[in-house]
DNA sequence: CGTTAACCGAGACGGTACGTCTGGTCTTTAA
DNA sequence: TTAAAGACCAGACGTACCGTCTCGGTTAACG
């Protein structure tokens, strides 16, 4: 059963990787804001039309550069939560630092959310954007989530604990900083992040 | 000691109201995209000028405008945490609700991070901004924090207890949802955070 | 003796048809520059290609278009050579004004020279074109020279009279109306001119 | 009475000399359709903005330009309508002819009516280009029109002759020849037609 | 009371990105 | 070889917006 037999010329797939790549370069250079499509075009040698075929708006672009260099975070269950948590958080809080960075010529230590809150805004500004931001974040969270379910039906963690809102919990917070309060995160906030979270506050 | 004895005219007080009342209308009809500095100009019958030199961008005005809008909530311990929290973060989704809808000409139910997003980016571009977003949050849930303080010399929370650490959970799977995984956020998600923040998530 | 022996699959003379119809509905509704080769293709269901392995350009279609609509206007010498003329020339601008609204929405009289104007400027763009264009009025106007030679002979008209240069007066004035002035052209006017070419103008 | 007492910045009048000076450079070397605004603003050193504020299309600019370098054509009546009608006619056949040369790399000899058409064609296509062009050529042959009236007063021409007529003939005559049927203009030509005009073709 | 500094309104300006459109060519598969 | 479909290149177009600047004119407070 073909899915539907192609008609007319195929799309160039090498026209994707090079235009991802030039946008990737290109952001990384110049932030969101000094970001142009034209440029992105010249650079990867494709006509605009291509290009624009594609992704049909300088967001759609960008949040495609940005789901390609998400990198999976590989993690298993090794039978101590606390260990596999502070591991998991500690490498999304890397990206999130790395990405902090983008488009400021010098590594200036004025926290910004930099290419983050761009994106959320993009997703905030087409739907159809959004649920592509959703859906690179449902499958970069996936794992962890198994993991945690993993851990309760080991009995590490109370069996009434919902995966979903305890990650929210800890996701929420490092994404809070960032995006709102831009105070710093690194390896010890992380710890008392998670230990916080699984002691819990109640005396 | 006068800080700076004023010469030449005035400002015009009444400009200011009139920008950020035309402001506030239109990025409540169009969002923070298609507003305009030059429309907002024309609707408060200002000159350009008169508005730039209060705002120097338009991210100024539009976080002056959100700022504006920031109703305090009030709060008091009342020697119950839970209820206390429970009363507040439904107070803040309530904002966060209503700010989703800004710009979407149907109240569709899209969820969308809408303006708040655009504050973070804002925040991420310009440094004055960055600052002026934080102390709005960091006035805003001054009172939150010092209850926390309380209710941990009460003896109602662990007296390990950091109120930073636990506000982040907390705030911060509240914006975590609205900026990124776009999943709705009600009362009865408010109550299950904050039984697992007071629980605790280890067995 | 065969031109050329075809090999390969004959062209679909259909197309021809199908195309030139599309392409003329098209350039009555929309004019010479809402025009789009696109937009005649799909209209007439058939591929791109197809229309450009025919006329290799959007200015050949559309001069294609033209001849193909430019009727014969029988004309035979009646021994009157003014009523013959006058027959004629109203022939012509029968058809000037109908091109006239052509791209037109409402029939507004806002005199403009519609079609007209564009086919020159194709025929001045392009050295074949241009050549076509020239064939397609010599043919057309083969008859009427003729005409006024006949009536040269027969004694109704100078003997040194040129009747190319008489014709280029008559038609000349129609098209610089038309093209240049603007202004309307009616029996009357046809009348005036082709009274002032017979009689002329000195005292 | 002030006209109208002028508000905001005024517009800088520097600008419109640049840019139809670049205009006309870009013109002569590259003809209309490989002219293009971005290229004559950025020679102009010119904000595209700036140039669309004084000419909202590419035709609009185009016709100023060639509104610009519509010379004047002294003429006055001197006894001899023929030899000033001579004169005058072979003045409009020398800018026709230098017309014809625009945008043409090699001064090659395939006679086109290059611009003019394109002016012709722009006029069709907007009514205020229209209007502009019919201005030009009125004010251009006001004077020749005058000078026909004189001359009949004087006797010289009959006195039924109606001057508008009389000189759509002769100009319609060059005009048709430039656009429609592309034969070559010279002064031989228009004795002939100059004579034919006023001797008229009746026997 | 005049000077002066800073304001105001209107609107042009520079700069630049955007996304659209079109013409004309090329690459597939199928007939 | 032609056809159909549609991607491709190239590049102009006109729009939108931001933030600055230039006018003429106004409004206080200072001297």
């Amino acid at each position: 059963m073909q899915p539907t037999a192609r008609r007319g010329r195929p799309r160039k797939q090498e026209a994707d990787a090079r235009i991802l790549d030039a946008a990737l370069e290109l952001l990384l250079d110049c932030g969101y804001d000094r970001f142009s499509v034209d440029e992105v075009a010249a650079k990867a040698q494709v006509a605009k039309t291509t290009l624009y075929r594609r992704w049909p708006t300088k967001d759609h672009l960008i949040v495609a550069v940005v789901a390609r260099i998400q990198d999976e975070v590989p993690v298993e269950y090794s039978g101590d939560v606390r260990a596999d948590l502070t591991r998991y958080l500690n490498e999304i809080v890397n990206g999130l630092n790395r990405m902090r960075q983008v488009g400021r010529a010098t590594a200036s230590g004025d926290a910004s959310a930099g290419l983050v809150a761009e994106v959320a805004a993009a997703a905030a500004r087409h739907a159809d954007v959004g649920a592509a931001v959703q859906a690179m974040f449902a499958r970069r969270n996936a794992l962890v989530l198994t993991l945690l379910e993993q851990a309760r039906e080991h009995g590490e963690l109370r069996s009434d604990v919902e995966p979903g809102v305890l990650f929210d919990q800890l996701a929420g917070a490092l994404y809070y900083r960032l995006l709102v309060t831009g105070r710093p995160i690194d390896a010890a906030y992380v710890d008392r992040l998670v230990t916080g979270a699984l002691t819990g506050a109640s005396a």
